[in-house]
DNA sequence: CCTTGAATCTCCCCTAACAGGAGGTTGTGT
DNA sequence: ACACAACCTCCTGTTAGGGGAGATTCAAGG
């Protein structure tokens, strides 16, 4: 009969940890005072106690390691191999997760030792959601060029009196940076209502699962730094780019040069599997 | 000027996180209505969220992300460089304890698959103190042996009328197997009064930082698949053994053959770095 | 103007696996 | 007998919010 103190020394596992495993009725006391509530534990139960440590190395939470445990060999083999796969699974997932993550921060370490300052690094990978738009796309001789595209389709939208959502999309279908005859779109949400012409197509943008979001403050000009440092995240991370970009103008107007404007790029983005 | 529903959608981010945000002080809404109590966002607060985001997802805690941002930009790049780097080796940590973990579950599929029972697979890694003992090293003609050296140790404990600890331990200095001249060694704890002799030697028996342990319940005779078994996980799951092995005799005595028997097993053992 | 449903507010409880500590009782050694 | 260690129960705190109750407030339709 060990009290728990002992217990613990011989089990290298807490004492606060024992009474806890003892709670949820993971591993009881072989004896319990009941004028005292002293818990006494023989060597025996050491075994099963050792059980209950390796499952939660395996990363099973307690209390799936008690129905493992409990009612005489609650799980069949089977129903535990079955489990023993998931989680192997799950690890992989994890470490996947890990591994994602530690390339993060050397990547944002990477960006420091360059010298640069911490502007435009903190890149969120997020999802899209599809949205109805009114657009207009065509061959623009520069970027800039999608301003007016904006205006017009803000009007053909006020022309109808309807409402158009806040949502002020700029969309890039050429692969990479071009000089000219860029394929660009401009859109704007818009409800249902809405009726287009042969210029002004009313269509459901279809949104992405994984996009990669780097939000701009700052003057126009300055937004191809922007795409620059997203672009090469993107690379250093271990994604792949897999449609075109977008700029939404959250914060826009017709100035080039206007410090309060805010602007999102993304790029819908997978990952790249080994 | 968005409400908080807005926000959430242009963000990405649930209501529930930015109003925990807002709590912690970590973004505060642009604006709050007194009267109602109403949050008001503005697009110019998403670089800052975005900024939230992409430090959490590098693994920082919210309450440092805090530190980080408040007082305009409070840390200098010198101190948010050291902050990733230990960040980067605490990653590299736990990618390490997981690739284990990944080891350790399919070490357990693969024993199930080899058609074995759930028997004598639950090794926990842990540290064994130093401890005082009484012991005879000796060369022995097998492993049974042991017995009556712990035996004549219990004895001449007894004789100096000295209490002796539970802890009964038999020494293995051989590498590997052997059927004759094993260098055995049986040590009993004992309190630091204890006074050798030419046969006996009393001394502080060192301790391990790591030991892979395997509790085995039942007749001495079925100790040999338990020390099987508990090789090849340390094998199998990337350590190296780097002593002589111990056994514990928990609960123990003369017979050879009593199932209630508890031996711990105990290999000191390291990782094998890569 | 009234109503209704959606959005928002605050407040409270819940998570996993214990650790830390308060305050009281028991066991042990001198 | 007394001190001190060990033990007990009960409460709180940890992360990053999620779920839900109950009370307002907002926006749109009749």
């Amino acid at each position: 009969m060990l009290k728990i103190g002992d217990f613990s020394t011989l089990s290298q596992v807490s004492v606060k940890a024992l009474r806890h495993y003892d709670r949820l009725g993971l591993l009881q006391p072989a004896q319990v005072d009941s004028d005292t509530g002293y818990r006494f534990y023989t060597a025996n139960q050491l075994p099963r106690l050792n059980r209950i440590l390796a499952f939660k190395n395996l990363g099973f939470p307690l209390d799936t390691i008690a129905q493992l445990l409990d009612e005489d060999g609650g799980v069949s083999i089977e129903t535990l191999r079955g489990m023993l796969r998931l989680k192997q699974v799950e690890l992989e997932q994890t470490l996947r997760d890990e591994r994602a993550r530690l390339t993060r921060v050397a990547t944002y370490i990477h960006h420091l030792e360059q010298g640069n300052t911490m502007t435009n690094i903190d890149v969120v990978i997020k999802g899209v959601a599809p949205i109805r738009v009114a657009s207009i796309r065509e061959a623009l001789p520069n970027y800039h060029a999608i301003g007016p595209l904006i205006g017009e389709i803000e009007g053909a939208i006020a022309q109808q009196s309807l409402p158009c959502s806040t949502a002020y999309l700029g969309i890039w279908h050429d692969e990479g940076y071009k000089e000219e005859e860029i394929d660009g779109e401009a859109a704007l949400g818009v409800s249902e209502g809405f009726v287009g012409s042969d210029r002004i197509r009313a269509y459901e943008l279809p949104g992405w699962d994984n996009c990669a979001c780097l939000v701009h403050a700052g003057a126009y000009n300055t937004l191809k730094d922007a795409y620059t440092n997203l672009v090469s995240w993107i690379e250093a991370n271990g994604y792949r780019i897999v449609g075109p970009s977008r700029d939404v103008y959250l914060v826009g107007g017709p100035d080039d040069d206007d410090t309060t404007y805010v602007t999102e790029i993304q790029f819908p983005v997978e990952v790249i599997s080994p």
